[in-house]
DNA sequence: GGCTCATTGTGAGGTAGCCTCAGCAATAGT
DNA sequence: ACTATTGCTGAGGCTACCTCACAATGAGCC
């Protein structure tokens, strides 16, 4: 047989197996990069919103992490194992927890965006800044409005 | 209720996560097109690979999608059981088998594909086409060379 | 022929990240 | 006060991956 050389990825996918394709890539790369903090990179992302918007409910993470809320439980879950984070009583409501980043969370976050940024600059790294900014630019077009379709909101009634 | 809180996207992620999300998104809106034909966009994926490739052993399937060639073996075991693929010994290797679709197999991906395409369609619908012009060619950019690293594929000679 | 070593695919078993469904507690609407 | 709704979690499941160990085969060497 010939060249197990011909190796034109791509070749035969459309976008959506573009997308996907891309994205296993860098998760993979993105595990190694996090590993030496022990961190995947779902946490970290946790993380990062609740240190950007701060402390938030359990439900509004979910929301911004666009997961169901049962997800969202394990996460936090890990996080407060780890100290990363903590979990307090809304005081408006008590049925509500309010989740917040400790300081050694906070800290962490910072080495791990370090590393993270570096690991996504050496996947990113070869196209041009530009492209960079398109891809960019493109990406949260898609992903901003869930497409009028059937069902995008079961809970939206 | 409807939703209380806005979902600001996208704010606070960068172009890793941002795929990460996208891609997301894809899969499940994929899962929602498959549905009726009842197989994974992964099987459907193997499918055309091999549609498009023709018949060839499971190892070299496994380097086609990207994935370890254990993962493979599942891939192929759920198609053969929905008759859309078949095994067969390699004759130049008596340890080797060759993957082949079927006739059902071939008209299944036909109709998978137009669902697919239609369904990406949708996703992509939102961008001006020559976005998406743009879009593939970063992507298949990032996704050609798995980058400098230290082991990008054992195998691959 | 007999030895050793690499390679092909697979069983076994594990993980991460997601889901739904049921249920409890608390709050909101009437 | 009564009911519906909301916020979170336990239980259980699924998919798509992975690694490790192993039998069968093939290939190279003596």
């Amino acid at each position: 047989m010939h060249g197990p050389r011909d190796d034109r990825p791509a070749a035969d996918l459309d976008l959506g197996d573009l997308v996907m394709r891309v994205a296993r890539d860098l998760r993979r790369r993105g595990m190694v990069a996090f590993e030496p903090y022990d961190l995947a990179p779902h946490h970290a992302r946790a993380l990062r919103v609740l240190a950007h918007h701060g402390s938030m409910r359990l439900g509004e993470l979910a929301q911004h992490l666009r997961v169901a809320p049962r997800s969202v439980t394990d996460v936090v879950d890990a996080l407060e194992e780890r100290g990363l984070a903590r979990r307090s009583p809304d005081p408006d409501d008590r049925r509500a927890q309010v989740v917040t980043v400790t300081d050694e969370g906070g800290a962490l976050l910072g080495r791990v965006d370090a590393a993270r940024r570096e690991a996504a600059e050496a996947s990113f790294a070869r196209l041009p800044a530009a492209d960079r900014a398109t891809l960019r630019r493109i990406l949260e077009r898609l992903d901003a409005d869930p497409d009028p379709d059937p069902d995008p909101d079961p809970d939206r009634a």
